[in-house]
DNA sequence: CTCGAAATGTAGCGACCGCTACACAAACAA
DNA sequence: TTGTTTGTGTAGCGGTCGCTACATTTCGAG
């Protein structure tokens, strides 16, 4: 009863799912999730649907691993913004602020905030997604301000989502 | 060449129009937009699809009359929360806040938050929706306060926007 | 070489989507 | 009454959706 039934990762399978999830994460960032059936999904990254599904079983799960994939690198995207190792609370609102509008980071964001309003009627896995960004997102904050100011990190956090969604639907 | 195609807003059915229209309002707000197809509206509202697009001619026309009732509405909404004619900052974002996981505002603002992901795109009739109640917003905020202190608004407005995300996502 | 497992193509299912063609009824104007 | 406008039901079109059944090829271990 070997009770087989995972597509398996065989280090060669491991790959090609590692070498679709950017493609995939890649076009989630640039197309959003308006035009992101596993067809389309599929197509930019060169494969059929139906090999979409072999790999991950289904599209929630692609969607998932995508997305973690993506967030797990957003750290390192803010460090691009924000280089420096500490930085007041003002310096934090204004470098992402200011960065939100630029090419490299707005279609980044604005995938975040349709992240937001998919993650709002509790759906998974944006749900879970969105509570693990918002981790990431505070945990980013708290290390880039002093030790004696890091309580400050949520609310900061709030200031940051509140000014930058505001400055992207303008 | 009479040429008329509208379906006549005969003063009768003007008034079931706006009957309609309470009620996909209600819908959307319960429901959120993805169990919000043209059959499940109507059917929430007692009638056919074939009315609801007799009445409307299209789903976006319907969608952008429902939203624009639900937000000349939301004003009086917030005073329901916050009825005081002048408010200091720190209590406006506390009652908005403090609101916000109430039944009767979480519904509302959770749509919010959805119709914001959908216009991060660009897409009608989101986009326009947006803009407008972003300003209406920021119009009750600025009225709150004090004459000296309206300059302050659209910080303002970015910290209850970011600190309801925040909270509605935990 | 043989054989089983992994990989892939083709085709389509059933559900939903916004929308419309068509026939017909009810209301009203002349 | 007659004819036009306004309202409504039935039925379905062409499309997309996530997903799957089935057959076939490719490939690596023995």
């Amino acid at each position: 009863m070997t009770l087989s039934k995972q597509p398996l990762p065989s280090a060669k399978s491991a790959q090609k799912r590692q070498t679709i999830l950017l493609s995939v994460a890649g076009h989630l960032v640039s197309q959003g999730f308006s035009n992101s059936g596993i067809r389309a999904l599929a197509k930019s990254a060169g494969i059929s649907d139906r090999m979409l599904l072999y790999y991950f079983e289904t599209k929630e799960a692609l969607l998932h691993e995508a997305l973690s994939l993506l967030f797990n690198d957003f750290s390192s995207h803010l460090d691009t913004i924000l280089p420096q190792a500490r930085a007041s609370s003002t310096e934090i609102v204004a470098a992402l602020v200011a960065s939100s509008t630029t090419d490299a980071s707005r279609p980044m964001l604005a995938l975040w905030f349709e992240i937001v309003g998919l993650a709002m009627r509790g759906d998974e896995p944006f749900k879970t997604t969105a509570a693990q960004f918002l981790d990431e997102w505070e945990r980013w904050i708290a290390n880039k301000l002093a030790p004696a100011q890091r309580h400050r990190a949520g609310e900061l956090l709030a200031q940051v989502e509140g000014s930058v969604m505001v400055t992207l639907l303008r």
